[in-house]
DNA sequence: TTGCGTGCAAAGGTTTTGCATGGCA
DNA sequence: TGCCATGCAAAACCTTTGCACGCAA
């Protein structure tokens, strides 16, 4: 709420963080960070990553968005807070892995919508489920 | 599971879908659904409620997705089962209004990501989040 | 009559909040 | 020292499940 709040550096917090960036290639869930941490001996309270993760999500430091399955939220660390003005974000629901694609089509896609139909295209928000190739070369069950 | 289930008419099947295609131009949650059927005079228990969608989402009469904010499901109706084949789907996050596009220019996008990225889209997991020309003009704080 | 459908209550899983304590600057 | 951060426990939320009863065909 208060933009000024002075914002202190903690083990917790550079605990969290490192977890997201090692993990950039995937998306991660509140409980996976918390598990994750404790099997590394640095075990970290759940309600400092879920608080944690929702100030870096308000930062533009983390893509957030809900698991293609269930219903709880998936957080995955950006390069930088405008990574995602520049590219889009697909998600393969076999592996849960995610894609950074910076693809001119989707460019013009986004102006197009704009320009003829009228919908101003959320790059941020907009999510590309759909299957990674290898999951579709093994035939995930959820890929079909 | 059983796929040769008989399946019955009630009163409270109808109800829901009812409820669904009143509203087929927004999305609706569970919670809509019990409050406003129990508005009407009509309550239907929430068991009751979330069972049928979930059969109706199984017959791909509906779709759903998670709230562009929140975490809880949406669900909306579609005209018919085939429908989502044929087009894609946009949510303003402004006002809730979804708008079915059928539009070449995603068709060429989805054949060309498959093409040369590799990853195989998933037009009905896919929900292409952003804000209408109206929300857009009013200037709708969800949207900026 | 058969067996699917309903709804209350309770359980389950995820996320948030209250509050006292801890720790950075 | 002043404030923000942490973490336990509890609450809040959304959704699913167990079970007995209701009801369509």
């Amino acid at each position: 709420m208060n933009e000024n709040r002075k914002s202190y550096s903690t083990r917790q917090k550079d605990l969290i963080l490192n977890c997201l960036r090692e993990n950039r290639q995937r998306h991660l869930t509140a409980e996976m960070i918390v598990d994750d941490l404790k099997d590394r001996g640095e075990p970290v309270g759940q309600t400092t990553v879920y608080r944690n993760l929702e100030k870096m999500v308000k930062d533009g430091m983390l893509l957030k968005f809900a698991a293609p399955g269930g219903m709880h939220a998936c957080y995955q660390y950006l390069e930088s807070p405008e990574d995602h003005l520049n590219h889009h974000h697909l998600v393969c629901v076999g592996c849960g892995q995610l894609i950074h694609l910076s693809c001119g089509h989707i460019d013009e896609l986004t102006a197009h919508i704009q320009e003829e139909h009228g919908f101003h295209l959320d790059s941020f928000k907009t999510i590309f489920y759909g299957c990674c190739e290898s999951c579709a070369a093994k035939g995930e069950a959820r890929c079909t």
